[in-house]
RNA sequence: GGCCCCGUAGUUCAAUGGAUAGAAUAGAAGUUUCCUAAACUUUAGAUCCAAGUUCGAUUCUUGGCGGGGCCA
């Protein structure tokens, strides 16, 4: 756990002053930021202290900031309001903090590759359906957490797996021969995902036409579920898929192909990638083998139709199928072939996350269980990162009630309305139009990206198309509006810049910023360890606000004295850094100017 | 029926067990001869209910109520 230097250096004085006090054992020291309406930077909570000391928490705090004063020489004043220590540091202590961020690379950052292998996937789509709203927090979530792993200092690989097998895709092959022959993404003109898509959709519909026929005709649903032409079909590909029919096979990995081109497509607009893709039409053999071999083991039982169980009882759940009577693998048996395939490849590797929705919650607790089972060690570190469901005004998205909001779509409406806002400002003179293009791609996404990570990802959210196209306040554009302001002044700069003064008076709004930005690693190290990117956001846009306040307040380029603008130049690009990294580490990409 | 997650201003979101529960947005009022007003300042407005643990509970425990999900 990564704290600040300004909590590493008050520890260290507190600790030696137990110490001379004559106190070798006492209770964790507690120390929070100050709040902002009183004075100082750093707050010690004394209850904690009161039995060591016999007295009360004012008294404490008293005691403790008379002696802490006078043996820390780089502290300014203490104040205590009831069991609270407030201690504010002297200016040449933050000119020193500011002289060490400027002078450090990538502050914030660990030093690259220092940290063990993580893996993480997202994305996972299914070959039949584009991706649509669901599938944008999913993967800004997944690449996110990967691109803040990195920064802490891990080496990272980033996965997908492709769900490119199974009954759904045989549903889209069935209608495409029945009416599509000789449509194709080119033929068309449409994205390759759309069309298989599309051809899904028209299955579906065909599906529940003869279902309502065949009932009609006196069946019962079952009946008329099981012998709909348009499933006998589909099943029937399905089993010549398997048995390797090479018609079949070539149909069904031209159609893959499309989609792959579409996604791709997508991902490229998104600003996400992978290292690596895995097919489940490549794992689920080998999960199949892992499965029988726990029954040779013991540790699975089978059951006299065939089918093979786990017995969770031990753990609180039920029994839970591996594997089916007729020995056709289930969502379960593929992934425990996946996960043992990538351990398998990448020795060392120290943690698989898996970007999943929270209805899956009990899937993967089944999943890692299973594995332990198999007496697999590395079970204890897959993690499941599951987050909750977006949800629209007009309540749950469902792909069948064609409430779904579409991946391409949207990205394509926000950038429209962010060049539309952009323009009406009219700060644009002397851009070109592709710079143009350039910065409402930034913007729109950049206040989709926003929109969906600031949200706590456990949590479900709700997704206001009105709402998130809206690029006041807590947002993206707001933020790169900052930012684009900084470097407005940093290029209207024609003086050099020197090495730091450390004997200026700083004004409390410079001090302020000093202290946000002091927070910047322990930031990036909390959202590490709890897999959550809505953290760098709100603590990129509390570090906006309290650079706004400066720039309301003091002048930089207009200030006379020299060695103040100076300082301020440091400070302020040091702000544009941290923004900068911050934002990078949600996919969001700041204009220098908008 | 069993299990899991969530209940905070009108709305959308914050708050390692700590101070007077923060923001944004919508509402009311102000700031532009000055480095970009997509900004800043002021104002009004909230912890679902009830017990318990604690010096201290939005946070932890139990029981309700409400919303969502998973497994049959």
């Amino acid at each position: 756990m990564i704290e600040t230097r300004l909590e590493s250096h008050l520890k260290n004085s507190f600790l030696a002053l137990l110490q001379d006090l004559g106190h070798a054992e006492f209770p964790e020291l507690s120390f929070q930021k100050t709040r902002k309406e009183f004075d100082g930077e750093l707050t010690l909570v004394t209850f904690p202290l009161t039995k060591l000391f016999g007295k009360g928490p004012e008294q404490v705090g008293e005691l403790l900031g008379e002696a802490i004063l006078a043996k820390d020489k780089s502290i300014d004043s203490f104040n205590v309001i009831k069991g609270f220590l407030n201690i504010k540091m002297k200016n040449s202590f933050w000119a020193e903090e500011l002289n060490f961020m400027v002078n450090t690379e990538n502050f914030g950052h660990g030093s690259p590759n220092s940290l063990p292998l993580m893996m993480v996937e997202y994305s996972s789509p299914n070959t039949n359906k584009p991706l649509h709203l669901g599938h944008l927090r999913n993967n800004f979530l997944g690449w996110s957490i990967a691109e803040i792993l990195k920064a802490r200092g891990h080496k990272v690989k980033k996965v997908q797996i492709i769900n490119d097998r199974g009954i759904h895709i045989c549903k889209s092959m069935q209608a495409w021969l029945k009416d599509g022959k000789e449509q194709s993404p080119e033929s068309m003109g449409v994205k390759g995902d759309k069309l298989v898509g599309y051809f899904y959709v028209q299955f579906d519909k065909a599906y529940k036409q003869e279902i309502s026929e065949l009932i009609a005709a006196g069946k019962s649903e079952d009946e008329a579920k099981e012998e709909a032409p348009s499933m006998i079909d589909a099943r029937q590909l399905l089993l010549q898929w398997e048995a390797g029919e090479k018609e079949v096979q070539s149909l069904w990995a031209k159609m893959n192909s499309w989609v792959y081109d579409g996604f791709e497509n997508t991902y490229t607009r998104m600003g996400v990638d992978f290292d690596k893709n895995y097919y489940e039409s490549e794992t689920y053999l080998l999960g199949r083998d892992m499965v029988m071999k726990g029954v040779k083991n013991g540790v699975f039982y089978q059951k006299e139709d065939g089918s093979v169980w786990v017995d969770l009882e031990p753990h609180g759940m039920d029994q839970k199928i591996l594997l089916r009577s007729d020995g056709t693998a289930v969502y379960m048996t593929q992934d425990i072939g996946t996960a043992i395939m990538r351990f398998e490849e990448n020795p060392g590797l120290a943690s698989q996350i898996y970007t999943v929705g929270n209805e899956q919650d009990y899937h993967f607790k089944v999943l890692f269980l299973t594995l332990g089972i198999l007496g697999y060690e590395w079970a204890k570190d897959c993690y499941h990162l599951s987050y909750g469901m977006v949800d629209l005004p007009t309540g749950k998205m469902k792909s069948r009630e064609g409430t779904v909001v579409d991946a391409d779509d949207l990205m394509e409406e926000m950038v429209k309305t962010a060049g539309v806002k952009t323009e009406e400002l009219g700060k644009l003179e002397g851009m070109s139009e592709h710079e143009r293009t350039d910065l409402f791609e930034m913007i729109g996404l950049g206040a989709l990206k926003y929109f969906l990570l600031k949200v706590d990802p456990k949590k479900r959210m709700l997704f206001d198309p009105e709402e998130s196209i809206d690029l006041q306040g807590n947002t993206a554009p707001f933020i790169q509006y900052s930012h684009a302001r900084i470097k407005s002044i940093l290029s209207r700069f024609e003086g050099k810049l020197g090495a730091l003064k450390t004997d200026l008076n700083l004004h409390d709004s410079e001090r302020n910023l000093i202290l946000a930005l002091s927070f910047f690693p322990q930031v990036i190290d909390e959202a590490a360890n709890k897999y959550d990117p809505s953290s760098i956001a709100n603590y990129t846009y509390d570090l906006v606000r309290t650079f706004n306040q400066l720039y309301q307040q003091v002048p930089i380029l207009k200030e006379s004295e020299d060695g103040l603008i100076q300082m301020r130049i440091h400070l302020i690009q040091t702000t544009a850094g941290v923004i900068e990294r911050g934002m990078r580490l949600l996919g969001i990409q700041v204009p220098d100017r908008m």
